[in-house]
DNA sequence: TCCTGATATATTGGATCCAATATGCCAGAT
DNA sequence: ATCTGGCATATTGGATCCAATATATCAGGA
């Protein structure tokens, strides 16, 4: 895949999350292709790979429209990750871990550690919490060692409320959103916890009930339940 | 998506699972189409919507390879597939059937029923059976309501051997397939129940070990194991 | 007033062309 | 003999053109 033809699909991703591109708004190639100053080669290869991914969808036979998720939508968006992940994980379980890989988990595990000590929170931190999330997803998911169910993970991933940096933070609440983090990194010790143990269900469960972190936790800790931006 | 377009990737795709492209084998733009009698562009979008699916690879920066998958990447399209049938079946079970769809899942586990009394398997019956399977399957997912779980098992369904009717039988040891089939209805049996009980995990497990079926119980009445067709 | 049908327009799909560049090959040098 | 560099070729990506057709608009009739 090219330079412009990559550009265009996440430049559109891009529209489209941050709402640019209104849900159930028509696209056409023709006025895509002139807003980014491209042909309508790339904008055409765009809109197939983003219907695809579910982002677009059909307009009857002609064109495209954005499409609208519904909560329904974002709660079994997360679903399918957990129960992915969990499928993973349970992997992960039944064979066991490398020396690397768990070496990688417990590395992760004492960076998330270390940011959550002080007990507080700020934006930076935030944005730090996000990167030690996001790597021990992958290492989970790598080391699951399957190319099938790691591609599917990335395919769901593609919803942009699905993947797990999706987790919704309110920074003007930050001593409460602290005790949510706290908590994602308790679940992550737990999960490797069963890894290590070879407790396949066990590490299933947890990172299905994980993948709940994100949008369906924030009643605990006395913060507003918001699934949009 | 029109006509040639379509024809295109369904055409490729045949020709990918019935081996007439070997694993590993260089695809190039130019080739197909003529092999086709087409432009390179519907062979363009059809690579790229391949890749996607995941039948495809990337080879360098030129040009797509005919994906190899090897046993471990069958049983994880399986467990892939056993996980979000069970995320549906456990989906359906907690928020209860219509009284449509409660009729629809008699009247296939009916038909099931009815194909298997005599206790024998003759050719048309395997074919018979393999549209209740997917009448099942597909009642399954439909009823459960969610579009972005239907999708993400339409999407695993793309790899040849993960979609439910990829069950394998051998048309010489029909006596012995009888009984796979036999115990296949029993379970879409179980699933009933368990959804009508309104047993949300059972019918999940149910669902997990009914997508093994195909593949890994042959052994269980003497059928050689094979993965591949 | 509302429906139906014909015409006009917009938009897409497929083919072709051209430029960019990855890849393979061959020759020359070490 | 093997490696390196440059050249030739193959192949892709993007743009443009043309045909097909879906969609919209408008007029006429029920």
């Amino acid at each position: 895949m090219s330079q412009v033809s990559m550009q265009v699909i996440t430049e559109l991703r891009r529209m489209i999350s941050q709402g640019e591109l209104a849900p159930g708004e028509r696209l056409t190639e023709t006025q895509i292709a002139q807003t980014l100053g491209v042909s309508r080669m790339p904008v055409r290869l765009a809109f197939r790979t983003l219907a695809q991914e579910g982002l677009l969808q059909q307009a009857g036979k002609r064109g495209f429209l954005i499409r609208e998720f519904s909560e329904d939508d974002v709660i079994c968006g997360l679903e399918i990750r957990g129960a992915l992940e969990g499928l993973a994980a349970r992997r992960l379980a039944e064979r066991g871990l490398t020396d690397e890989v768990r070496a990688e988990f417990r590395h992760i595990l004492q960076d998330g550690e270390e940011l959550l000590t002080d007990q507080t929170l700020n934006d930076r931190k935030v944005e730090q919490w996000s990167a030690i999330n996001a790597r021990f997803h992958n290492t989970l998911v790598e080391a699951a060692g399957s190319p099938v169910i790691a591609d599917a993970i990335a395919r769901n991933n593609h919803l942009p409320f699905a993947s797990s940096d999706s987790i919704m933070i309110d920074h003007n609440e930050l001593e409460r959103e602290f005790r949510k983090l706290q908590l994602a990194q308790w679940q992550h010790q737990l999960v490797v916890q069963a890894i290590e143990h070879g407790e396949g269900a066990r590490a299933d469960a947890l990172m299905r009930e994980h993948a709940y972190v994100g949008v369906r936790y924030g009643s605990l800790f006395g913060l507003q339940v918001r699934l949009r931006p």
